[in-house]
DNA sequence: ATTATATCCTGATCGC
DNA sequence: TGCGATCAGGATATAA
């Protein structure tokens, strides 16, 4: 863990889809018994909450930064349901075998299946659930960049002539929808491009290297099942590992793997940056 | 229209 | 030892 006030893994991409695959063989094909709402924040302003108890669970996938989970409709000729769930800061969805007994400190909401059970869990109550009659009404409205429509044309059109910081854009999730705070830094790292060049003024050989290195920094990450720092945990409770592969994120002061120059820290949106001055132009 | 900032929330840590 | 201030950040609402 880094130094500094209460460095917290953040759930992006890598980690939601980790959390995705680990989740769906437990609970794919399973009945709901039950599912019980324990905080107000999860419930309010959002209208009445579906009725899920009696459906069956027909598919659990990342989309974006959400875990979508699809249910059956409750009768024939019913309408399906779509539940995308938001860790944000700290949520996690874990799942156990059997009912649990003990109470769980921070736990937020609980679905009990035939089978065992789905707790939600966050500390900073930051998660958000949101109900989708569709799995289409559940996406989000930027492109996925593991998907085959990130095309380079595509890319070119999404950076258009922004005048954002690369480090800003990459956050925004109306464009490319996935990265956060760490995987932005890592990802610039790996282009070997400053955080702080606009978007819209890269090079076409700058953009090929940014496309790239996106693809490459999260499948790696997938491959290591995330990043943890403290309170990212997959759906088995286990942590991830690609802490250990880090290059910038949470290493000011320590040598650029690439380079050996000091990496920097700076504050962009509000936000920490990680980079290093030297090789990435 | 785009871009920037404040806000939500809690736990860990820091300084006095 | 205690206690208040500070920091972390995803997304949204609001401001510029």
């Amino acid at each position: 863990m880094g130094r500094g006030g209460g460095r917290e893994p953040l759930p992006e991409l890598p980690e939601v889809e980790t959390v995705a695959r680990q989740l769906a063989p437990c609970i794919v094909g399973r009945r709901v018994e039950r599912l019980v709402v324990l905080d107000r924040l999860l419930r309010d302003g959002r209208g009445r909450w579906p009725q899920v108890t009696g459906r069956a669970i027909v598919e659990v996938r990342r989309s974006g930064k959400r875990v979508l989970i699809g249910f059956s409709a409750r009768r024939a000729g019913g309408a399906p349901l779509w539940l995308a769930v938001h860790l944000r800061m700290t949520g996690r969805l874990l799942w156990v075998e059997r009912r649990e007994r003990q109470v769980r400190e921070h736990l937020r909401a609980r679905m009990r299946l035939d089978c065992g059970e789905l707790l939600f869990i966050d500390p900073r109550r930051f998660g958000t659930f949101d109900w989708h009659p569709s799995a289409e009404a559940a996406e989000p409205a930027g492109v996925d960049p593991l998907s085959p429509a990130l095309t380079p044309a595509r890319l070119d059109e999404l950076l258009g002539a922004s005048a954002q910081s690369l480090k800003a854009w990459l956050l925004r999730q109306d464009r490319l929808v996935g990265l956060g705070n760490i995987y932005a830094s890592e990802i610039l790292h790996a282009a070997r491009l400053s955080p702080f060049r606009g978007a819209g003024a890269l090079t076409p050989p700058e953009r090929g290297r940014l496309a790239v290195a996106t693809r490459r920094i999260l499948l790696r990450a997938i491959a290591n099942c995330g990043t943890t720092f403290s309170d990212f945990q997959d759906a088995r409770g286990r942590e991830g590992a690609y802490q250990h592969l880090l290059a910038v994120y949470d290493r000011e002061g320590e040598p650029c793997p690439r380079c050996r120059a000091r990496i920097a820290r700076t504050v962009q949106q509000q936000r920490s940056t990680f980079y290093c001055a030297r090789c990435q132009r």
